[in-house]
DNA sequence: TATGAAATTTAGCCAAGGCTAACTCAAGGG
DNA sequence: CCCTTGAGTTAGCCTTGGCTAAATTTCATA
């Protein structure tokens, strides 16, 4: 009954280099999405700090919390990496405001949301649900590929 | 010199309940993502077991840990996460199995990997780059989406 | 102006998912 | 038949990003 001891599968397969690469290249893929998760919450906050600033005038961690759908401690312990990585700029018990090169990032990401939005809604998708899956989209769409979000929603005014 | 206690900004901004509503919305949104990065590993792995089982016969954590671009011990810590969930089968020192379920996740997985690639490609990405972005995208592409991502690339033969 | 409520931070906990070093096991060759 | 080698695991560490509870600070207002 118990046949879990015999091993299945074939053993000799010699991976073709091709079949080598092909596995180097999954590797640097799924690297690459490790990465970006990394600077995810970066760019929530950097994005979502500025809009912020927009309309109220200033952002305030329990703005930003409510926002972000996390408890204020949650808060505090991610913008003081932001401003240890020099987007963000802060005085104990008051108000977040961006640095030039956090306003930069803001804007990028600003402008890539919008048009991963665009995107998902002339592919025919709700604006509610694109709003929603924009959110985990936009951190993972390349350069090349915003190039082509941007000339496919251009090209059908 | 240090006007730095003069606090900027609005503090009587009330918010009107449709900005509360946008507020939990996007909360949501957030926490979605979230969500959503706690499953992408278990995706990750069983859609990649799926495969090596296809073209091995088998799946060994040395080649999963190849293409994942981790080292073994992760993939070790992580199929303990899978064996707990119920997706995958194992036996210590020996390769590893999909269960029934892990063979459905899996399925469903490459389904939308395939789906996401080839929008992506309609849409005038590089093939190559299309597959890179696929890794990151298709854990954030809901049901909605995916509807609109098939009829889309069936549409245009 | 004193005080209480609300905002913010600190301290300390947890799970996930990476890593290295070191150990255990399986299987083939001498 | 042992013993080397490579696959797999264990132990233990780190960072990230959540959380709660408990300070601390600010600010409005009584």
């Amino acid at each position: 009954m118990d046949n879990s001891h015999d091993r299945p599968g074939v053993r000799d397969v010699t991976l073709a280099p091709a079949d080598e690469r092909a596995a180097a290249d999954q590797a640097d893929a799924f690297a690459s999405v490790r990465n970006a998760h990394e600077s995810e919450v970066a760019e929530d906050y950097v994005e979502l700090i500025a809009e912020l600033v927009d309309s109220n005038g200033e952002a305030r961690p329990v703005d930003l919390a409510e926002r972000l759908g996390v408890k204020p401690p949650t808060v505090t312990k991610n913008i003081s990496r932001l401003v240890r990585n020099g987007l963000v700029r802060r005085e104990r018990y008051r108000s977040i405001f961006l640095t030039e090169k956090g306003v930069a990032l803001a804007d990028a990401c600003r402008r890539r949301h919008r048009i991963v939005v665009a995107t998902l809604i002339a592919l025919g998708v709700d604006s509610e649900t694109a709003e929603r899956d924009a959110e985990g989209i936009e951190h993972h769409v390349s350069d090349e590929t915003l190039v082509a979000f941007e000339q496919f929603v251009t090209s059908r005014g």
